[in-house]
DNA sequence: TGTCTCACG
DNA sequence: ACGTACGTGAGACAA
């Protein structure tokens, strides 16, 4: 739905300046028109939801008319003086929102209006005029009316009738033979609205009512047309408003969405609109619509007419698909009902009339066509059940609204809500809806069939706004490729030896319960070791143990605290719930859940989420295979569950210290550069740093150390937080701080700039381009600020080595198929690959991760990749 | 549903 | 005076 709006923004202005009290800006400049056109855009673009804009504008030297006539509009002195000023600040208001605007020398807005009427409105369904002028209303017809924003009405050919007594066409001559005293338009003299009105309703036009000059009955009116004739036509040239201008203009250029651009968001600050900044700042200046009501049709297809429609799909440019799930679990390629939503209309398809994966298997093969959905994974799912390429160009909506602005909540809802200001049901809502009802069944229908046309219309807008914002390239070369590539590895899965994991639960179960009967015999009670309240309870109260820590509800039981009360020796407890906390730890999230989630194929298929972690990191769930225990002994066993499937082995291949590097790159700091050069170790390299002492010499605790303040100082940590990680006194970890700034001074340098730069901008960014923005960053709260703080040091260091593995991880994609290799990528862990090699592939395929791992970007320090193969994932040798 | 705790990088 | 290290997901409890 195009709906084009065209306004007359002198009107506005004027309008603003009388309609709203002074105001000034902090510099003491009245500013209260710009705030009342400010507002008044902003309404107006609320209540009607335009998807073009153009403000017309008159120019400075006045129009033609003047030539015509020299009393036309010399009843209007000039301007007031509080004003004048206001002019150039709202021309620059309208720049800064971005809003397309044109005016003609010698003419008047109004004729760019006319001319815009004219030549436009057969490209729009709908336009709208957003102006005061009775003159305009000639232009009023079935597609184009008038909208007076100040009163809240709308003009079409009946109110118009209803309110001047002639309907638009006639307007012209009704106005020549009314005149117009504002704009000092003669008019003929003698003839007032009552009487023009009836004139016009015998005589269509002014001309006809004087070659029947004759047989007018009204006396006066009939006297006052011979005695003014001449002014009739006067007044005609000069109300008659010009429509051939030559605009220059094209439908793309009027395209338009409010952007609260950091310019636009900076001159509000200097003018001190505060509410409007916040408004337009946090995307809620549509907070006030009136939700307009969209019209679209849907179709549920007929079997018979689905080769006519699949036919008619290869002629679209875009369109949407989305399956209508049970869950959000779209591996499986078998909804009930699923839909697409083209340039005209929405069908609908029930999979028994034709399956979803044929009907996705013909999508994918018309070319040049943009195939847009929620989750692009589905495309590569289809492609590859079907063993082809796509010949479509895929779009994922998610990924692109996730790349725009990670913070945001990524789902359809919202982003039809931001950029249509559409309200679509929630899926969970729909789901509660169901096809045995026949009522039931018509309502998740037409709201599918919205969220279809929704899906398809927010397409052209995030596009757009990812070219505007350079995230082209992050969201078209990182994140669209990769989507693809989680695609495959969650189709491959991981297979998991059940048998080993019922023996691990018998035995950790075993653990548990001996555990469970010491702690009882002491404790004496019975008691809920997995209630942190019953433990507070009987750590504190009960044996009267000190309290360390607080939380929120009550007394902190968590593993420090625990270590804590361990170490003074006072009670075996703390040490045996540390020890039974382990254990249900590791049954109840692994060892008893994991083996639930494997299916026929013996195979775990978890979900990898691009659009999460805000630094731009994957993350897992359904189930969560990038937290699988490594760190304890018992914990590790985990791993011996997963493992490769028959004929193949695993290989691991991880990044050593890429966050490390990345702050040497970023930094280039030469003493941390050279250690990396030299491959050294990087911690003790640290340790004869801060301890000024000869790196042969540095201990084994020296270099912990050194180690918890190389990874601290990356997250922005504070003396305070550094004692606790290492049990040290304030002082100490304060001056280890120091001296390390002092050593490594252009790391603190860098680390400044990170925070000077986010509060410039707004956005912490990666290396190569990935933002996310940070609000608080300028926060007056000194805790937000310092968290936001944290947030951009840290993000672009993590960012950037989340943007470094996934285009390793396309670029090995890209050349396993070129090689045509059987070996598949079917885990990642933020800096570590996983691969399923058959053994005859185990030499090619270690050199090509190598060699693509560590040499996907040219940094200040070389990126080192340690590998191993085995039998499951526990033994990577 | 929110809170606590803990698994991972 | 206040809180104190970034980024995740999941299970269990308590209300």
């Amino acid at each position: 739905m195009k709906k084009l709006i065209i306004v007359d923004i002198s009107s506005f202005i004027f309008r603003a300046f009388f309609a709203i009290r002074p105001m000034t800006a902090p510099n003491g400049k009245p500013v209260n028109a710009v705030y009342g056109v400010l507002s008044m855009l902003l309404k107006m673009l609320a209540s009607n939801n335009p998807s073009h804009i153009i403000l017309a504008r008159d120019t400075k030297g006045g129009s033609f008319r003047n030539e015509l006539y020299d009393q036309y509009k010399a009843n209007r002195g000039e301007p007031p003086e509080d004003l004048v000023p206001q002019f150039a600040l709202i021309n620059e208001l309208i720049e800064k929102m971005g809003i397309p605007h044109k005016a003609i020398e010698n003419y008047e807005a109004d004729d760019v209006i006319g001319s815009l009427v004219v030549q436009f409105k057969d490209k729009f369904n709908e336009v709208l005029i957003a102006s005061g002028d009775k003159d305009l209303m000639q232009f009023i017809d079935d597609n184009v009316v008038m909208v007076d924003t100040m009163k809240g009405k709308r003009y079409g050919r009946q109110e118009v009738f209803e309110k001047m007594g002639v309907y638009p066409e006639q307007i012209v001559d009704y106005l020549s033979l009314l005149g117009d005293s504002s704009d000092n338009i003669p008019g003929v003299k003698g003839i007032g609205a009552k009487g023009a009105a009836n004139l016009l309703k015998e005589y269509a036009t002014g001309e006809e009512l004087l070659k029947n000059i004759d047989s007018i009955s009204n006396k006066r009116a009939k006297t006052a047309l011979e005695k003014h004739h001449e002014d009739f036509h006067l007044s005609k040239s000069l109300v008659k408003i010009v429509t051939d201008l030559k605009l220059d203009l094209s439908v793309e250029a009027m395209e338009y969405k409010l952007q609260a651009s950091e310019e636009l968001l900076n001159f509000l600050d200097e003018l001190n609109f505060k509410t409007m900044k916040a408004k337009i700042g946090s995307g809620t200046s549509e907070v006030n619509f009136t939700p307009q009501r969209s019209f679209f049709s849907y179709d549920i297809v007929a079997t018979k007419k689905i080769p006519d429609l699949l036919e008619s799909l290869r002629l679209e440019d875009n369109l949407y698909i989305e399956a209508y799930l049970d869950d959000d679990d779209y591996h499986s390629l078998t909804p009930h009902l699923y839909g697409v939503a083209t340039g005209k209309k929405v069908y609908l398809i029930y999979n028994e009339q034709l399956a979803f994966k044929d009907f996705m298997k013909h999508c994918l093969g018309i070319k040049d066509i943009n195939l847009v959905a929620l989750n692009s994974k589905i495309f590569q799912l289809a492609a590859t059940e079907f063993g082809l390429e796509s010949e479509a160009n895929c779009f994922d909506l998610l990924q692109a609204h996730f790349v725009l602005d990670p913070e945001k909540k990524h789902t359809l809802e919202s982003i039809a809500k931001e950029f249509l200001r559409e309200n679509l049901l929630t899926l969970k809502e729909l789901r509660k809806e169901n096809f045995d009802d026949i009522q039931s069944q018509k309502k998740i229908e037409a709201e599918f069939a919205k969220r279809l046309y929704c899906g398809l219309r927010v397409f052209p807008w995030l596009q757009k706004n990812l070219q505007k914002a350079e995230l082209w390239k992050v969201y078209n070369e990182i994140d669209l490729p990769t989507q693809g590539i989680l695609a495959k590895m969650e189709a491959v899965g991981v297979e998991v030896d059940k048998e080993f994991f019922s023996e691990l639960e018998d035995e950790l179960t075993k653990t548990s319960s001996e555990i469970l009967t010491q702690i009882q015999s002491v404790a004496g009670t019975d008691i809920n070791l997995k209630s942190p309240k019953q433990v507070g309870v009987l750590l504190f109260e009960t044996l009267e143990l000190p309290v360390i820590k607080k939380t929120k509800t009550g007394y902190s039981t968590d593993v420090s605290v625990l270590e804590e009360l361990d170490s003074m020796g006072e009670s075996e407890i703390p040490g045996l719930i540390i020890k039974y906390r382990e254990v249900e730890k590791l049954l109840s999230t692994y060892v008893k859940t994991l083996p639930t989630l494997v299916g026929e194929d013996k195979k775990i298929h978890t979900h990898f989420n691009q659009h999460v972690a805000q630094t731009g990191r994957l993350s897992s769930d359904k189930p969560n295979l990038q937290n699988i225990p490594i760190r304890t002994e018992n914990g590790r066993k985990v791993r011996r569950g997963f493992i490769p499937s028959k004929g193949t082995v695993l290989l691991g291949a991880d990044y050593s210290q890429v966050e490390l590097r990345l702050l040497a790159h970023f930094s280039e700091d030469q003493t941390m550069i050279e250690a990396f050069n030299n491959d050294e170790d990087i911690h003790a390299q640290t340790a004869s740093e801060i301890f000024d002492i000869d790196l042969k010499d540095v201990s084994k605790e020296q270099r912990s150390y050194a180690k918890a303040i190389n990874f601290g100082l990356m997250y922005g940590q504070s003396s305070f937080g550094l004692s606790q990680m290492l049990k040290i006194s304030r002082g100490e970890a304060k001056d280890y701080i120091t001296k390390y700034f002092e050593r490594f001074s252009s790391v603190k340098s860098y680390l400044d700039s990170l925070k000077e730069e986010c509060e410039k901008t707004g956005y912490a960014k990666t290396l190569f381009g990935r933002k996310r923005f940070i609000s608080d960053i300028n926060s007056t709260n000194r805790q937000m600020k310092a968290m936001a703080e944290r947030m951009a040091i840290n993000s672009p260091i993590q960012g950037t080595a989340a943007d470094i593995i996934k285009k390793a991880m396309i670029n090995l994609d890209k050349k396993m198929s070129e090689e045509k290799l059987k070996s598949k990528m079917i885990l990642q862990v933020h800096d570590e690959l996983i691969f399923e090699v058959p053994e005859n592939e185990v030499d090619i395929m270690k050199s090509l991760v190598r060699e693509e791992m560590e040499n996907v970007v040219e940094l200040k320090v070389p990126l080192r990749v340690d590998m191993g193969t085995g039998p499951n994932w526990f033994e990577l040798k």
